[in-house]
DNA sequence: GTCTATACGATGATAGAC
DNA sequence: GTCTATCATCGTATAGAC
């Protein structure tokens, strides 16, 4: 999965990408609102200020606009320094932000239930990558694409902290770090969808925790 | 969630429901195979043999459609003995049906993962659960108190079983069985998503059977 | 009760003028 | 690039036959 970062912009058209921009953020706006589903174009045209046509002159289908605001949001996301705005994608370039070490014992569980906690003050972003990941299961979906590399990514993200955690000894004996990382991001999905439909019955932070204080080790592991 | 097992029905009229029926096992395949956005009601009705209008008779709206699916399947799931015609909710029923023990220590694991296994032959209703589940946490989705009521269903039914665990002395100091219960649920609903998605990477069973190891300990604790 | 025919408003998408 | 106009399809509603 070789990011081309992004697409080739043939020349000084700064207005273009602005109203892209602009519209992105509209978007945004409507589906976090109303969902994917229930969010229509003419309503990102009226939230743009422009018309329904001229929208889909930018992004033909409905489909490639949902997928360049997710884009625009992973790449938001990255660039940002507060946790609240950004979802799991980020907590690498946090660390790396802060000037910590890219993976470690240190302080992962903490940024990790930092970001689980922050997730609750963005409920509508949460419902929408729940909708978005699940159809994107279905035939010939064009947001499939995307959320294989997303699920990869944090797997392999988790991958490096679980195999930073057992080479510091405080990996549980007989844990796999492959089937913590996957089994982490599986476990964080599905609490949140629990915590989506009975907010005040669910804790996905304390389920996070109850989690990696399986997994992980409070004192190294002297063998 | 007292459940009013079945509709009243003022006269013999058996050939409504038996109608009905073959509407829904029409609605069943469609939704099945196309998700539930995808597949229309014209398909459903044409599916079916009927008229349009015909099917808004006896299911006024889709989502009424859907949710007599739904409960459909779960009736189908209770009463059926091969584990592959159900999904989750039948697994005590499935003891009850076999003379085990509603709750207890025996044969949990290995019925839950003959279950996850038997799951793999039928990703296209996965996948439907994994889309209706996750719309369902959108404002005023009717089907959100089925899929809440379906999960409050799951908790309790993995909470009697790991409570039988602790009784036993096979619970892991320090888990708490209403987590863990609503963990379980919670991994195998987003391991089975990221399976969805990449089915040849993504071993659902397995991920299951590593979560159990971690909670449920080999040899009873004696302490 | 059961079924059919027809039509309405809204949606995503397209074609062509300026 | 931006617009107006138009299209097929969607879920839904109504009128009425047997």
């Amino acid at each position: 999965m070789a990011a081309p970062a992004e697409p080739v912009r043939r020349g000084p058209y700064a207005k273009t990408v602005e109203r892209r921009r602009h519209i992105l953020d509209a978007a945004h706006q409507v589906f976090a609102a109303r969902g994917y589903h229930a969010g229509s174009l003419r309503e990102v045209a009226g939230e743009a200020g422009i018309s329904l046509s001229n929208l889909t002159h930018h992004f033909p289908t409905k489909e490639d606009l949902l997928l360049a605001v997710l884009e625009q949001r992973d790449r938001d996301g990255a660039a940002a320094k507060a946790p609240a705005v950004g979802l799991r994608e980020n907590l690498l370039a946090q660390a790396r932000a802060a000037g910590l070490p890219e993976s470690g014992a240190v302080g992962f569980r903490d940024r990790l239930l930092a970001q689980a906690r922050a997730n609750e003050s963005i409920p509508g972003l949460i419902a929408l990558y729940a909708v978005l990941s699940a159809e994107s299961t279905t035939s010939d979906h064009p947001g499939r694409e995307y959320f294989v590399g997303r699920f990869s990514l944090l797997r392999s993200a988790y991958l490096q902290e679980f195999e930073a955690l057992r080479e510091a000894g405080r990996l549980r004996d007989g844990v796999d770090p492959q089937i913590a990382a996957s089994s982490l991001v599986a476990l964080w999905d599905g609490i949140q969808l629990q915590w989506l439909l009975e907010p005040e019955k669910v804790d996905v932070a304390a389920h996070l925790a109850a989690f990696l204080d399986l997994v992980i080790l409070p004192q190294p592991n002297l063998r």
